[in-house]
This record gives structure tokens, sequence and C-alpha cells, in this order.
DNA sequence: TCGTTATAGTTTAACATTAAACCATAGCGC
DNA sequence: GCGCTATGGTTTAATGTTAAACTATAACGA
């Protein structure tokens, strides 16, 4: 069990750092771009896919979904309220919580630019073949520390 | 030459692009976590470091490595002139151009920071043997449209 | 030279984002 | 029931972030 490992090695550790980084960037910034069409925002967005696919959530479990403070789901959940997509509900029998559902508005709208996004979405990874893809699949799970998940 | 690939292969590219965005995410976070203890900001480090193995650059390129607006280089610029670790210093052949440079202070932190930071980036990575991380590499290359650059 | 266009940077308004301090409710042990 | 601790959510202060409108300088063509 090798402790330092050489500079060769160590290159390509930050190369695919910033390369990881970078492209997830570049990415994101090219399929959420037309986003700005719709007045939402990329977190705004991720809320309301989050519900529209698992059903009502607190906002723990949002912040979960979307790697986000309490303090900004709070933010973006007021938001989204204040536009009328979202409504949040006390639960009865634990007062901590906050169920956040989406409205009629909020289900229409999510339900009509989901498909167009999970198009961006094909189109954008289109330069990677079924194999290439399966394999950063296989990485980013190990990156993630995620060994058994789907 | 199809056109259409079927629910399957589409799966995969959805896969795919959650698993970049979201294994990015966390390892931004777990690299970064430790910069709050130094009281710069993520764009604050990138700038300072990009300076460092840049040399001084003007807010353009600056926007470029970390792929962020010139509207919010303005204000990280700013907050970094505040804290005296860069100086702003007019073009004299062509006045639209600030050139960026760091100042003493400046420098001694990034030299102090970056050894660190690199570390922490090669272990954080290290989950991955260096045939994974090169095969990574390539793979976001590939999606960041770079096919001939290092 | 003048008008047009391009480019670097700033400003503005709105929202995002974080860490840290805080509030309220719940659970637990005595 | 009373403290203690844990947990969900909010607030605050500071900074980041964007798109869009704007300013200033430069480049270019008629």
């Amino acid at each position: 069990m090798k402790r330092h490992t050489g500079p060769k090695e160590n290159l390509s550790a930050l190369n695919a750092f910033v390369k990881l980084l970078r492209s997830a960037d570049i990415v994101s910034n090219d399929v959420h771009r037309q986003l700005v069409a719709t007045g939402l925002t990329i977190s705004q967005f991720g809320i309301l896919e989050a519900i529209y696919h698992l059903g009502p959530l607190c906002q723990k479990d949002l912040g979960g979904k979307i790697l986000k403070t309490a303090g900004n789901i709070t933010t973006v959940i007021t938001n989204l309220e204040k536009r009328g997509l979202v409504v949040r509900s006390r639960n009865a029998s634990d007062k901590r919580y906050f169920t956040v559902s989406l409205t009629e508005d909020g289900k229409t709208l999510i339900t009509d630019l989901f498909p167009l996004h999970e198009q961006r979405i094909i189109d954008r990874m289109s330069c990677l073949s079924t194999g290439e893809q399966l394999n950063l699949i296989q990485l980013c799970r190990k990156l993630a520390g995620n060994v058994n998940h789907s």
C-alpha cells in the first residue's frame, strides 16, 4: 500500500478534477440556458422536477435532492410560492415539517416543460455513445461514493 | 444515420447527465469546503489561482477561466480588491481594459493555499485509479467539445 | 471625419447561496 | 413533567450570479 504517488499520478488526478467540474459546468449551462425564457431559475426548476417525479416532499428532502442548504430552500420555495407554482402545508402530526406540493399551475408548467428539457439533455449528451455514457455513469458513481444505488 | 434512438439509449443519456452534474457538485463541495476557513469564496479562489498560474489577466479573460459573466467578475474583483489581494490597472494602449494582478498579500496567500488545495484534490480523486482518471478526462473532453486541447 | 459596429467593463434588479445564529417542535431519559 | 438534545425551518449578513441596459473606448468603412 503506497502512500505517496508520483507527480504523474497526481497530474491525472488534478486534470480529472478540473475537467470534471468544467464539463459539468458547460453541459449544465447549455441545457439550462433556455430556462431563462420560462422565468424559472435552475433551482426552481429542480424543485418542481423533484416534486413532479417523487410527489410532495418536505423542504429538508428537497434540499437533499438539489444539494442546497436549508436556508436556500426556504428562499427558493418562497419564490415559487409567490408565483403560485407550489404550496406549503404544515404536517399535522409533526408541526416542524412543511409538505411542499405542486399547485395546478405548477403541475401544468412542469408537465409542459419536462419533455423539452429531457430532449435537450438527450441531444446534449449525444456526443457520447451509449457505451461512453454508461462508462461515465460508472466513474461518476465511484466519485460520488455511490456504489450500489441505481 | 439514425435520428431517433430508443428509450434505452435515452435513459443512459439522462442518467449520465444527472450523475455528471451531481458528482461534480459533490466533489466540488468536498474540495472547497475548507475554503470557508480562509474567508475566500470559490470564485475568489479561482481568480487568485488563475492569476497565480497565468500571470496578470484582464477581467474578460478571468471570466473565461472561471466561466462567469462579466457583471459577476466585476463584483468578485471588487471584493478581492477591497481585501487588498489584487489590484486593477488601466491598460495604457487600450483604455477599455483593466489588468488584474496579485498584490504581495495576494501572492503570499495563494502561494500558501495552493499546495494544500492541490493535495485535497489528489486525495479526493484517489477513489479512481490513474486509468479511470484518464478515462474520465477523455469523456469530459468529448463532452466539453474540446477535442485537441490538453 | 463621421457614423456604425464591436468590445471591456459597470450598473441594476432580482434571485441564489452560504454559514451561523436562531426559533419551534419533537423525542428521550430521569 | 422537566431538562437535554435533535431536528426542520427561518433569519441575517455578506457575497455570488445572471440578464439586460448602459458607458466608454476602439476599430472600421464610406
